[in-house]
DNA sequence: AACTTCGTCAACCGCGAGACC
DNA sequence: AGGTCTCGCGGTTGACGAAGT
């Protein structure tokens, strides 16, 4: 064949699926010449299919040695065990289970092992729990703080008290002696006292420290992890329209 | 019932290795 | 020695049916 019969032929490749007669052409050939020299199979049989194209699909599909059906559990073990061996060497690991092929083991693998990105629907489910979770979180928070501003103000309003008691009773003592300053120490180390004990760590609510109790709070370290990766997951959908659906 | 999303799998693409000239 | 061809491999894409909304 000359070169410019050669190329008219490679412009005319089919690409796509396999008819029936294209499978039946193909067997033909394999049968009378048995397998390899794939290049001569368009040549010979009138096959408009690369020689590459005939070779994939007699190897994955058409070969009669070729097991159906499901992967069985004691395939997808050796599967499992020669890929933490030998990793993503599909062929070598084809080898080992008669009648599979390693296109087949590579698209079992990705379906069912690989670590793959969340679904939509997956991803929406976990942002919508997320932000449950977190309105629910700010809101016992926000409670707490009210009731822990309440408990400082009774605090203060008893030593106020306390104080003025004392002062009053040093005055009948001392009736001209200047009232004293209140005891700034011991009344942040009351409201110390009162803030401790949650474990929860310290937020900063109106520019001040304050204790906030474990059950509510913000989360961190690990916890901050996730949420981070969450965050990244919303903004992921968040700034494109969501159709693009980037595969990995 | 219509539309969307997901899972599966066949097929294609690009690249590297080896054979051959 | 080096250029070309062929084959094989791993990664990726796209079609299509099933399942979900």
């Amino acid at each position: 064949m000359d070169a410019i019969s050669s190329l008219m032929l490679q412009e005319g490749w089919r690409k796509g699926p396999w008819t029936a007669l294209e499978d039946r052409l193909l067997t033909d050939y394999v049968q009378q010449h048995g397998e390899g020299s794939w290049n001569s199979v368009a040549k010979l049989t009138g096959l408009r299919r690369s020689g590459k194209s005939c070779r994939l699909r007699w190897v994955n599909y058409l070969r009669p040695d070729l097991k159906r059906g499901k992967i069985t559990p004691d395939e997808e073990t050796v599967i499992l065990q020669l890929h933490a061996m030998l990793g993503n060497r599909w062929s070598a690991i084809a080898r080992c289970l008669p009648g599979r092929t390693d296109n087949e083991i590579k698209n079992y693998w990705r379906t069912h092992f690989k670590k793959a990105r969340p679904s939509r629907r997956a991803r929406a489910q976990l942002l919508h729990q997320y932000q449950l979770q977190q309105q629910e979180q700010r809101r016992q928070y926000m409670q707490s703080l009210q009731l822990l501003q309440q408990q400082n103000q009774q605090q203060l309003q008893l030593q106020e008290q306390q104080s003025q008691q004392l002062t009053m009773a040093k005055q009948q003592q001392q009736q001209l002696s200047p009232p004293e300053e209140p005891d700034h120490q011991a009344v942040m180390a009351m409201m110390n006292s009162l803030q401790s004990g949650g474990g929860g760590g310290t937020e900063w609510y109106c520019g001040s420290p304050v204790s906030v109790p474990e059950c509510c709070a913000l989360p961190d370290d690990d916890d901050a992890l996730l949420w981070d990766s969450l965050w990244r997951l919303v903004d992921g959908d968040g700034c494109g329209d969501g159709s693009s659906g980037g595969d990995y």
